[in-house]
DNA sequence: TTGTAAGCGTTATCAT
DNA sequence: ATGATAACGCTTACAA
């Protein structure tokens, strides 16, 4: 627990040079530099991080927030831990730690004081929905010119920084990958409109279908929550039409997975389960019996390239115009790829 | 952006009583409290996180250290969120915010640090392994008297605060709903030795065979390393000796379900399966064909102990003694009780 | 190239 | 019950 002031003294400099040497500001003499951090090392002196950030006023904090996740089960917690592996990765490429926050259930998330505390210097907030509180908390941060990036959601008309996956696409293969093979009937299981995600993944599957000549078939089109029990409810709709349906195509595994659950539930064997693609290729869908083919997204990159927008700084690169802050950056969403990865569950035998 | 000069100023009172109010201390008048409450919800004032910190020498974060899990796929991510999430909830009740950090691959790492730098009150941490540099890592942290938790990781002969889970009792009472079934030629699968966890599975898989009048068959004892391939590579053993053997019991899901994959690819199918149980009760298991009995653990509860023990502050009751920093409480383990649930894949049909 | 000293926004001690 | 004021340990002009 060496001070400053001790290793100033043994270096026989001023604590301001000490300074100076340990952030590598300033012009210094290589003696002076090598006498300090001699004396640095030998007291094992280190400065301490909460002073710091008190003098720069920067807390060197990048806030993480998370859906509430724990026994909801919504989503798999695969997804969301890719993401955090990405954004942890850079953060400390950019000696950020992360801090991480869960949003309650109920409560609205007051993301602007966590700013205005201090405590971050920068957010990336995961599994935002598009209603309206949500909504009014971006725009104020916007507003107020704090650095954020909103993951896996785009708001509409917004000029929000954000970064996803392009699902239209993503869709859009996995419909053609089935029709290709002559599948026909494909019944398609969506998650909730609140999300883009779903709005975008609808749109890729009336691309892909439109592609091969054929449309929608509107009592073909399910609704789940992302669940694993939304998808063994829907099973019962497949299970009914089960002669005019050869195909399923779930927004994501777990639903899926569901489907295949609740078909069996119904002494329905695998013999007899139409063609399955999911989403997310988590690693459930290699666990899966059959292993499902799914859409595999970048969640890591993903994690990665977020941060790397927040520390380039291009939604910070802010001005004051008129007493009000304006962000110059216009359109700030980065899609990245998706790709089909194709297992025996949609495979012609 | 409102000041506290600027409160107090509107308040007609002194930036002190700002704080004392605002931090409920010291005696206050109610008029003033209510004064004070009002211009700073006027001006919307919000204290810097920051400056108290400095102040205070507390940085208001809990550390939580995770080992490095993308693309590794050891682990499932299911138990790393929940205990995350257990911690973050307990985290929340006591006003701390999540630092979280990721273990990096090779590299050691530098505990004491975190500590010094005033970067956490206390630190959580997950995943380490039972070896040299951990185990020195630890000793220093303990030996400073920094107030810190490891879960799911026993150091032999270290009065270390530890949060775990009784895998003894878990794992014979798995072995037990096998030989109660009447199950004789039991393989087990166990994790590398360098975790507890799995000494300890093995200590109570010992004690439930002998409780059946059995012991353990070396040659059924197969290694693997908790990730779903080395469940497949375990699978060719298996496969081998079908004939021999009547169940399988997997030291976490993962390698269960790796086993199951590896005798489908050899062409056994269910029907020919042997009975299984896994671990962790993540899931993975009820998404498995079939279903997967499991000994269920429970993170959540653990994430929150850990927290609690912390705050609590029995790690954190040192008293200096000869200059050197010494530990009040001794044993500091805490088991908290796991639970088998029973599934398709160990049902006598 | 280095030293001096003024903040940074709180908390906490000591008066009053 | 409240007001002054000295820390807290660092960064960063400004001086030298």
């Amino acid at each position: 627990m060496a001070s400053r002031k001790e290793v100033a003294d043994l270096a026989g400099v001023s604590e301001a040079t000490v300074s100076r040497v340990l952030n590598g500001v300033g012009p210094i003499k290589e003696e002076t530099r090598r006498k300090v951090l001699e004396a640095s090392e030998q007291l094992g002196y280190v400065p301490s991080a909460l002073a710091r950030s008190f003098a720069r006023s920067k807390s060197g904090n990048l806030g993480v927030v998370l859906p509430y996740v724990p026994k909801a089960h919504l989503f798999s917690a695969y997804f969301f831990s890719e993401m955090l592996s990405g954004i942890g990765s850079k953060a400390r490429d950019n000696s950020m730690d992360l801090l991480v926050m869960f949003r309650t259930p109920g409560e609205v998330m007051n993301y602007t004081d966590l700013f205005r505390r201090q405590k971050v210097d920068a957010c990336i907030i995961l599994g935002a929905r598009d209603d309206h509180e949500e909504l009014a908390a971006m725009q104020q941060l916007h507003q107020e010119g704090h650095p954020f990036c909103v993951m896996n959601q785009h708001f509409e008309g917004q000029s929000f920084t954000e970064v996803d996956a392009d699902h239209v696409e993503g869709s859009r293969l996995a419909i053609r990958h089935l029709t290709d093979q002559g599948y026909r009937k494909i019944a398609f299981l969506n998650g909730p409109d609140s999300y883009s995600n779903s709005q975008e993944r609808m749109e890729g599957v009336c691309l892909g279908l439109q592609e091969a000549g054929m449309e929608l078939d509107p009592s073909l089109l399910l609704k789940g929550n992302y669940s694993r029990r939304s998808g063994i409810e829907a099973a019962a709709i497949v299970a009914d039409r089960l002669h005019e349906i050869d195909a399923v195509f779930a927004a994501n595994d777990r639903m899926a997975i569901g489907v295949m659950h609740g078909l069996r539930e119904r002494g329905i064997g695998p013999a007899d389960f139409p063609a399955f693609v999911g989403y997310d290729d988590s690693d459930a869908a290699e666990m899966a019996v059959p292993p499902l083919s799914s859409v595999r997204v970048p969640f890591f990159e993903m994690g990665e390239l977020a941060v790397s927008k927040l520390m380039h700084g291009s939604v910070g690169d802010t001005h004051k115009a008129n007493n009000s802050v304006v962000a110059v950056t216009e359109s700030a969403r980065a899609l990245l790829p998706t790709e089909l990865i194709i297992r025996a569950s949609s495979i012609r035998q």
